[in-house]
DNA sequence: ATACATGCAAACACTTTGCAGCACA
DNA sequence: TGTGCTGCAAAGTGTTTGCATGTAT
């Protein structure tokens, strides 16, 4: 017995910080940084820091709970849909939305010659002017 | 005399670095880093600070003289090419090359709501491994 | 009991900025 | 001759890491 056969996944443990992450993530719906989940945590526990935040959202987003979304020039967004789906930038403000896209999974047969590449995965980011942008000209 | 009619972009003169940078990202067509450029740069002109090269690569890529492109989790790399085009970024060493894949011009139509943006422009990076890191296993 | 997690601070990578002096147009 | 550019250093942003302590299992 004992044996977890080819778990290859290190254990992990269920701390009252991982938690509050988790759960800030999904109570936000903005795409929030590391820094707007710090935030919030902080409400509930003020004494979390932020090397644990960005050490959650890690654990989170390989075990696939949270989204990262890596938003060119711009702090790291986390998303609590898990599915793939792509998102916008507002060239102004840098807010980010959802993109309602379906998702491209043949995507990457359009390549010709990815020079050897393994493709894995892709990421559509458009970029242009949120509605509130717009207005103020 | 003297009215340059309608020309809202601000004078801009050609100094010996600014030529220098322009030279230095046309000549390297590895997606060369600022820091790639800077090292470049100062082969010629040792006395070349790093802000100057960020200054001067922001001036060319407003221009259009050189292709921003804007990786996750990296430094900007610059393109000597000046049509878009898409990229591939290995996750494994971060080496980023072009993909021989058509621009897909109309992909915005394909959004069913994206929320009052205004679509202007997308980016899209594949990520997966490069030939080198298949083989290091 | 012990491997994983935390908090702190320092380090890190990349980029921007304030400022005094310089140089292109 | 004056605005734009340079070099330097310092500061800024976002993230990671070393280490001693703490805690879930």
């Amino acid at each position: 017995m004992a044996n977890a056969a080819k778990t290859e996944a290190k254990a992990s443990r269920n701390t009252v910080q991982r938690t509050l992450v988790l759960n800030a993530v999904r109570s936000l719906h903005n795409h929030p940084t590391s820094a707007d989940v710090f935030e919030q945590v902080r409400m509930k526990h003020p004494s979390i820091s932020r090397a644990t935040v960005y050490r959650n959202l890690s654990v989170l987003a390989e075990r696939g709970d949270v989204l990262r979304v890596e938003v060119p020039n711009g702090a790291d967004r986390y998303d609590f849909r898990n599915e793939p789906h792509y998102h916008a930038k507002c060239r102004s403000c840098g807010c980010v939305v959802d993109v309602d896209m379906p998702y491209q999974t043949d995507i990457a047969r359009g390549i010709a010659d990815a020079h050897g590449f393994a493709v894995e995965s892709h990421q559509i980011v458009f970029s242009g002017l949120c509605p509130a942008c717009r207005q103020r000209g």
